[in-house]
Parts: structure tokens; sequence; C-alpha cells
DNA sequence: AGAGGCATTTTGACACTGTCAAGATGTATT
DNA sequence: AATACATCTTGACAGTGTCAAAATGCCTCT
């Protein structure tokens, strides 16, 4: 077969062929292995097979790798929020449902990926790429107007969908930090957890369905 | 006067004094100017005059430390939680509406020391000393009373006061993480965002006396 | 094809960091 | 006074992020 021409991480370009590529690649894996803490821009160089300089020239930081990195899962759960949302299959309560358990699933899976994403050393100050904030806002915006549809058809009580939004938000931040930091120390509590959250959050008139 | 007997950093026991409570004392003073990240052990002993390892003999390690300035914070945090709770003067909906705002305004006023106390550097994995233990983990069990209470005299829903608790707690450090790491960057939506998750968490019955 | 320009990579260096091992210093006890 | 002990210092090691300058390779233009 010949080679698509999309793809990359094959084709020997310049000297390395796609540093960048390459660098975002191992840095996942290794943050994924050892946590953010751990990532040294040295090692990644080291793992890649270039001098320890090198990635400078792809990323003028190393809070601007991180950034690109979380950038990338930013991305990936807009576009499953929106998938998740859009099911025309799914009810609104459904959605609400399968909205916190994803939410705190994917934190609980992936704690490391989680912490980049919403921790402080890339939010903290003026840390943040422009490029960072322009695919994550839309993120937090879409949470807002989903918030708005499940108010307006009277799952959530409320008339402000913002701060609504923020608290629901907070809580669900705030379990996920409290459970992957090692806090909530009883991860088999999580679906319980998840469940109470979801009783208190939606209006009582209308949970009458389930168990 | 004639100093009193218990208090310290006046007496030059030995070579410094006290260099564990100047160490602390620093640091915590370090820590409020510049962050947990900016903290370096090497400066801390610069500043009391010390050699750069001499702190290795008060605190096994640089986490050691934190631990024992986070044990401090939680002391302190517990007896104004208590204090604030068996304020007799105060009705039930008032201590809880004082519990949600005194918790995110300690958040905002000294973030880096909230960030020490609940982060994940102390507590992921290991890293939590026995000490931090014994004094952290009856400071959280005091919350799933309080909100055992809230529950008993009818201000707050639901029969479990473990999981109700956990969702109310988890709220209050995401809204506060959210805000001091610089995500919820409008600062100025601190009171609104609390009103808001007072409002969700207390039972609509019972709330036709505010606003 | 040759030459210049530019992206890319490397080497060297600096200023940091946490932490260990040995030795020196002072305090307290026998 | 001598010995034991806590405390502190000096020196060293292995890391880290990042900058400056030099080297290398690829592309394009003449």
């Amino acid at each position: 077969m010949s080679s698509p021409p999309s793809n990359s991480s094959v084709r020997p370009g310049y000297h390395h062929g796609d540093l960048r590529q390459a660098l975002l690649v191992s840095a996942k894996q290794l943050i994924a292995e050892a946590g953010i803490e751990n990532l040294s821009l040295r090692r990644l160089a080291e793992r890649a097979g270039v001098s320890r300089t090198a990635p400078y020239h792809h990323f003028s930081d190393k809070n601007d790798l991180l950034c690109a990195i979380a950038a990338e899962g930013f991305r990936r759960r807009y576009r499953a929020a929106i998938d998740s949302f859009d099911d025309a299959s799914k009810t609104m309560q459904e959605k609400f449902e399968g909205f916190v358990q994803d939410y705190i699933q994917f934190a609980v899976d992936s704690p490391e990926e989680y912490e980049l994403m919403f921790g402080r050393s890339i939010w903290k100050q003026q840390n943040s790429t422009e490029e960072l904030r322009n695919v994550a806002y839309p993120c937090f915006q879409h949470q807002v107007e989903m918030v708005r549809c499940w108010q307006e058809c009277g799952l959530i009580s409320g008339d402000n969908a913002l701060r609504t939004s923020q608290v629901i938000w907070g809580a669900l931040h705030g379990m996920a930090k409290l459970l992957i930091d090692g806090i909530y120390t009883d991860t088999a509590q999580i679906e319980d957890m998840s469940r109470c959250a979801i009783k208190i959050f939606i209006n009582k008139s209308n949970y009458d369905i389930e168990i």
C-alpha cells in the first residue's frame, strides 16, 4: 500500500523527521507513566535521540510543551462532549448522568492528563498559551450551554446557567481532584459519589424514575 | 518583664536558637510570596542564615517540611471550623452559609496555603506524613459530622452524610481550585457563586427566608 | 550546479535544585 | 575534664531549565 499523505512520523523530513510530534508523543507517555512533575525536557530529548536543547526549537518553553499537550487533550474532550450531548437516542437526564460519570471517569482513568489539563501549572499567572485558551474556553463554554439546556427542559433548577454551571463543574472538578490527588483514598466510592451528585443537582420533582 | 518560658524564637539555645521554628516561619512567608513551587530549602536556609543542609537536621525531607506547615494550617482551620459551628447564636442555615463562604474565602485569601494543604504534592502516593494525616483526617471528619447535623435538622436532603459531604466538599474544593488556579479568572463572581452553591445544596422547602 | 539563507541540532555553560557523606563545632551529661 | 550527642558546615553528585554560540543539513534562488 502507498503511504497516506496526511500521516507523519515515518518520513525523515529534515534531521530527525518530525521531532515536534515525537516529543509530544513521548511527553504524553512519560507523563502518564511518572506524572507531570517528573517530566523533564532533557529526558524527553534523550528518549527522542536528540540533544538536550533540541526541543527548544519546537517549543519556546517547557510550559509551551505542556500547553500544547493540554490543548490536544481539550480538543479530544471537546469532541467527545459534543458527540455525547448530540446523541439523539439519549434523554436529557441520560445525557446529564453520562456527563457526570464520564467526567469523573476520565479524571480517574487519566489522572496525569487531567492534572495537566486542569492543574495550576499551565493556568497560573500568564502561563496559558493563546492556543490553549482558544481551545479550552469553547470547551468550558460548552458546559455552560449544556447546563442551560438542562435548565430549560426543567431537569436542573435555577435560572442563571453560568453560575449553576460553575457550581456543577466545581463539584465534578473538586471530586475528581480529591480523588486523583490522593485525599479521597477509597476509589470504590466513585460510582456512589457520582450518583449522589446527580441526585443533588437534578430537580427532585424530575427524579422519580430511577431506583 | 521576664521572658515567658513557653515562647521561643528569642533564646539562642544551641547554634541558631530555634531553627526548626524559624524555618517554618520563613517557609510560610516564602510560600505566601512566591508559591510552593518556588520554595527551595536552600533559599530558606540562606534566609535563616544557616548553611544549605542545616534544615535536614530538623526535617528529613522537603516533603517533611511541607507536611509540617500543612499540619499547622489544618490545626488552625479545625479550630476555626469548630468555633464557627459551635456558635450558639447562629442558626443552622447561617452556619452552613458561613461554612461555604468561609471556605471559599480562605482559599481566595490564602491561595498558596490552600494549595499546599489540599494540593497533590503532599498527598500524592505516600507523601503524607503520619502527623499530617492525624490532624487532617479529623478535620475532614468534622465536615461529615456537620453535614449529618444539617441533614438531621432538614436543612440538607439525603440520608448518606458521607456521600453528601463528599459532594459538597467537592464543590467547594473544586470552585476554590478553579479560582485560585486561574481557570475562573473573574474573582468578582465569588460571592454570586457561593450563593448559587448554597441555593443548590439547601432544601428548597427550607429556602424561603432569603432574598 | 553552486551559493546563500534558513531551519534544525549540538556543545558548552550558567544558575539553580534536593540530598548524601564526612568532618567540624558547640552543648549537655557523666 | 572527658565523652556523647545534637547541630551545623563543607564538599560533592546528579539532576533540572535555559541561554549563547557554533555546527550541520535542507531548500531555494540565481
